[in-house]
DNA sequence: CGATCGGTTGAAATCCGTCAACGCCCGTGG
DNA sequence: CCACGGGCGTTGACGGATTTCAACCGATCG
């Protein structure tokens, strides 16, 4: 539908709003973007690791991954996208990626010209806003790759399922306790660094501690204790609590 | 030495124009940061996780490692930093940091007032260029996810040195197959993601595949050899040949 | 000369990957 | 209606990778 544009940009407005004040025009700048919306099904590559492109992509509806292959043909998830997140906002500064991105489920997504998200930066704010989004990229970037390197298995997928609820939560997707993540355990598994057998077999492990992941929704009887297993602090989220800095 | 701001300023507008084209006037923005420089022992902790900071810090001479807090008390580094890189320019939009900054060897860093960094975005080349230098940060801690979650140590390790070569040749501090990194190895598998031991046993494996790291140098007697086995790629560093568009 | 730090090594325990098989569900086609 | 196949989840057994614990050695420094 041709609503899905609007819907996807005030999303991704939205979003852009939870760290950034922006004035009504500035706003309105952020609505008035073009987009082109795409319907696709699970499991669809919409950028190939290597290739170029000249437009950016929001998720509507749905989940993305961007992904990284190894030579054995695996691949390893980098970042998850919700709605409302530009899974490749910093491409605009750097359009060869060399990441891949692809649907998880079923996800409408839009893509929108880089040239007219670079326009934006003539305004100082709305460059700080973007700049800012994708800092919160690296910033959870920077946490997978701690926990991919000190933590095991239970405490990994623990806290991975806790970051989710957190920004579903904020997304108005669901309690951070109990939320839709229609993935098969091969695609977490790619995200927590393990094989989809020993996922499996942590995810049993994390039953007797109350988090159940079944028929594509996550449950967490107790947040507090998980989140302590986990070693889970959602400061690295980057979350409103005085917002940030303006030019 | 008070040329140490002139130095690190010249070796941090180097660094961007690297990615990015900066008018004479652009340059001269850069240069006439203020800054107030800094000389460190190594192992000095210059920011705490959790810290607030009204400052970015650039690397004048020396090295330094973003990391993580485990519970425990172990540390993750989750980026390195080498002359002329700017630690903590994301800190620019998000002042927040959860991360820590320290120093891994005798190092001499500058200050740069958030402020006078803010000012620059007014500039919308500047904005792109500053946003695309924490975008290249963000492509590295993508390419460590994708490390830390499948592959193993000799792949790991060796993939290291290989971007850590690439870097510091990029740098003129080296070649890639020849650098001095006077780091101990603890500080190395802080990095690797693994125990001092078992870094100190792949270093060991490394060795007959030509890879060496003794007394503080790194040399790699077959690169392509080492770069096949890590299956290093360039590409993530996103280094020139064809430098990206500006506004 | 003792103390400390960084590097090295061995042995045991643990975590995790691999291989292989099985069951379930569901859609498809005979 | 039933047979079949494929995707997905589950489980067991085995082996390899990594951590842990502990000890030792050499160099450096007070």
């Amino acid at each position: 539908m041709a609503d899905d544009r609007q819907l996807g940009l005030e999303q991704f407005l939205r979003r852009l709003m939870v760290r950034s004040r922006l004035s009504a025009a500035q706003q309105q700048a952020i609505r008035s973007l073009p987009g082109r919306p795409e319907h696709l099904r699970a499991g669809h590559d919409v950028i190939v690791p290597g290739e170029h492109t000249d437009e950016s992509c929001t998720v509507v509806r749905g989940l993305m991954s961007r992904f990284d292959m190894i030579l054995d043909g695996g691949r390893q998830t980098v970042a998850l996208y919700l709605p409302g997140e530009m899974c490749d906002l910093h491409s605009v500064p750097v359009p060869t990626s060399g990441w891949g991105l692809e649907t998880l489920t079923e996800t409408t997504v839009l893509f929108v010209p880089h040239e007219a998200l670079r326009a934006l930066t003539h305004d100082a704010s709305l460059a700080l806003a973007l700049w800012r989004d994708t800092t919160v990229d690296g910033s959870v970037l920077a946490k997978w790759v701690a926990n991919m390197g000190r933590k095991q298995a239970v405490a990994r997928v623990a806290h991975l399922l806790c970051e989710l609820g957190v920004r579903m939560e904020q997304l108005g997707l669901g309690a951070r306790t109990a939320f839709a993540l229609p993935v098969t355990q091969a695609q977490m598994a790619e995200a927590a660094g393990m094989t989809s057998v020993h996922l499996n077999r942590t995810l049993k492990t994390l039953a007797d501690a109350g988090v159940s992941f079944t028929r594509g929704t996550v449950r967490i009887a107790d947040w507090q204790a998980t989140a302590h297993l986990a070693e889970f602090d959602p400061a690295y989220l980057l979350l409103p609590e005085g917002k940030q800095p303006s030019v």
